[in-house]
DNA sequence: CCTACCGATCGGTAGG
DNA sequence: CCTACCGATCGGTAGG
């Protein structure tokens, strides 16, 4: 059996896996390496610190999030279904990079000031498609005339978020399923149909 | 200008501002010491490890969020009636315990497996009593007969376990109206009214 | 609550 | 990617 070196995205992957399931400062780089079959001090011939990894797993997840964003939107069509794409891509991301995204979502305060603020401005972009793709519905009637953009955004953006933390995707619902609640939930209520 | 003895609860507060600001692995016994203007190795007079403030803090949010839920039940009521007053005790705990809630919500990972079962178990049945409210006001009309209690609960709570996340108690909204907004999310829709 | 420590582990480097 | 380290920091203890 042979076992190839490591690349450096191997690398990267890896302190993606660990840093969701530990936490940043929960992984040595001694753990790390362990999980790659090598040294601790061997990383350090991929990478230039342990805070380099970091950066590295973050901005991914900033970009997965922002692209999914751009795609839903360049589509055009009406508000609903530009929210729905745009639900169906972010449930598509969390799903896809659990680990990156669990580590974008919850390790980015470790990140210092410069990063930090990198990953808040793309996080509040993100929020502000969705914002305007409400306003546009709530201009062309899909949505109630007393909805507030701002307030809507920040539930969905909650629900969506909160995925990563119970869905299973080999239980019942499926990703479709779980599409569809959202989206419903949004639009038609909570609790209503 | 006097300054008097810790005592054990106040090391235990202070750990929980501290665990929520930068996670457990990211204090040192140290950085808790200076909190409290003494020395790292002086907290084993008041406590006997770090793992042990980490039980006290989680089970502390643990039993806020419990008898919350005691609280807006034991008060009777319409479904309706009985899932504002859960909204709206979730949300006094959060605001009056963020610190604490905060280490409730992102440390308990790192507890040994016997005290994270412990947290589950607390979150599961805090997840069913309001499973139980929502199936209530399907069966009295509340709610729309297609309504999924667990999917709703889920939902519900995802806004709620948000909330700490953005709102800022100085904005422009203030606590009763957060409230309603969250209640008019789950019964009449988050892009509805 | 301090002094004075302890062994273990941390991120990281030099040199191959 | 390993060997052989480094200084710093970690959680924690003995004794007062």
């Amino acid at each position: 059996m042979l076992t190839t070196r490591n690349s450096r995205s191997d690398v990267v992957a890896a302190a993606g896996r660990l840093f969701a399931e530990r936490g940043y400062h929960g992984t040595s780089m001694r753990d790390l390496g362990r999980e790659l079959g090598l040294l601790g001090s061997s990383l350090y011939a991929h990478v230039e610190s342990k805070q380099d990894l970091l950066v590295e797993v973050v901005e991914e997840g900033a970009r997965l999030f922002q692209d999914s964003a751009e795609d839903a939107l360049a589509r055009g069509g009406t508000a609903a279904e530009r929210l729905r794409r745009l639900v169906a891509g972010h449930v598509a991301v969390v799903l896809d990079n659990s680990d990156v995204v669990r580590t974008f979502l919850n390790e980015a305060r470790v990140l210092d000031e410069v990063h930090r603020a990198r990953v808040i401005a793309a996080r509040d972009a993100y929020e502000a498609a969705f914002r305007a793709v409400v306003a546009d519905g709530v201009e062309d009637g899909t949505f109630g005339a007393g909805t507030d953009p701002k307030m809507a955004s920040i539930f969905i953006l909650s629900i969506l978020n909160a995925v990563e933390r119970w869905y299973h995707p080999d239980g019942a619902l499926d990703r479709a399923g779980l599409v569809d609640a959202i989206v419903a939930a949004a639009t038609r209520g909570i609790a209503r149909t």
